[in-house]
DNA sequence: CCCGAAGTCCACCGATCGGTTGACCCGAGA
DNA sequence: TCTCGGGTCAACCGATCGGTGGACTTCGGG
């Protein structure tokens, strides 16, 4: 039998702070070795306590669970990340990966799956939700699903605000011309053909 | 001093059920008797367990919280329902409290915030979170604050979905005439001049 | 019984949007 | 070196939107 697993959570939710402690420290294999309440308290943590994974909710104060997670692994190639989510649709498992996080898991899921997905992760292996495994397939057969340019992305931001392209250009300091290009692009790429759908679609996939 | 105060816990994440237990298990004075992972189990072990109060998340599968607090009122003059939501920004909070919600606090909420919540509605009296309590004084003083009437409400999320204004027409069986009448309506209670930024805002605001 | 709120509808007009085509610049990579 | 993606800009046109003002019906409560 190996040594106990430790473990960092970091969560900005007391509540949910608590549960996956309570849930976690139920397993006699599992230690948890510190809390963070946001993300830059998680980054000093980790790399205070050289846990063997960190526990990482995404939507955090301060500094965001993917570039908590980013920071992590550039210092230090022994922690590992396992992030939680709410949200399936989140864009952000796209980037958790590609920031190095071993393992993506909802909030949703049973108390078994995490905790099977940390003892996974702290394995060396990769512990995904088959909601989001289901979705990084389809991404997968779709080669550019979402792939917004950043000005893209800064444009229908400024659309949800409800700025005409007109008053968008002004802010970015560009032509309302070129308002309108990234605009059309956006929509193709979305699959749309008028900004407020394209607003709505960018919100469900967590793209602005 | 009293007897213990008798709590069900109902929401649907099992990270989130797991925290308010452990933290609400720890005190003394505190017995959690029964846990729901959705709307309609809440009501129906509220009315089994008779606890003095159930602590229920808003968005839960089958039921929402409202709903399932206007049940067990209706129901019961015992039990007492403290609310817990993600957003502050949640327009839920209006249709829980009218439901018969003792209180309503936030999940960023630190222990003891939940914790005196807890002891305050089994007490008789009535907890809110400070920013929730700070958003309700902000609605009284606004005489009609949101309150966007049904058809409204239908005409915006079909906006959300990217219709024409013929389109909603067509969907709704009425004349594109109307649906722009219901729009700038909706713009006037929401303050704003696009049918975007009238959706984002009734998005963040749990209107559609 | 009358009033107001909600819902329905119409016409008109200027502003904005969406679609199209074509163009230029720049930096990274083949 | 040349290509390509990202960003910039222009002109044009039909479609749609937003704003205004008015009108009619229904339904529930004072």
């Amino acid at each position: 039998m190996n040594r106990v697993i430790r473990v960092l959570v970091a969560d900005d939710h007391a509540v949910v702070r608590a549960g996956i402690v309570a849930l976690l420290a139920a397993e006699p294999d599992i230690e948890v070795v510190g809390e963070a309440v946001d993300g830059e308290q998680a980054v000093e943590l980790a790399l205070a306590l050289l846990p063997d994974l960190v526990v990482m909710d995404v939507r955090m104060p301060r500094l965001t669970g993917d570039a908590a997670t980013a920071r992590i692994r550039e210092r230090s190639d022994t922690v590992r990340v396992l992030v939680l989510t709410t949200y399936e649709s989140d864009a952000s498992i796209l980037s958790a990966i590609e920031a190095g996080a071993s393992g993506y898991l909802l909030k949703a899921a049973p108390a078994e799956e995490l905790i099977a997905g940390v003892r996974s992760v702290a394995a060396g292996e990769v512990a995904l939700s088959p909601a989001i495994a289901a979705q990084l397939v389809s991404r997968m057969r779709m080669p550019a699903p979402s792939a917004l340019t950043t000005r893209e992305t800064e444009v229908l931001r400024l659309v949800a605000e409800g700025l005409s392209n007109r008053a968008i250009g002004e802010r970015l300091f560009v032509g309302e011309a070129t308002v309108k290009t990234h605009l059309v692009r956006a929509f193709e790429k979305l699959g749309v053909n008028d900004r407020t759908r394209a607003v709505t679609l960018a919100m469900e996939r967590g793209l602005i």
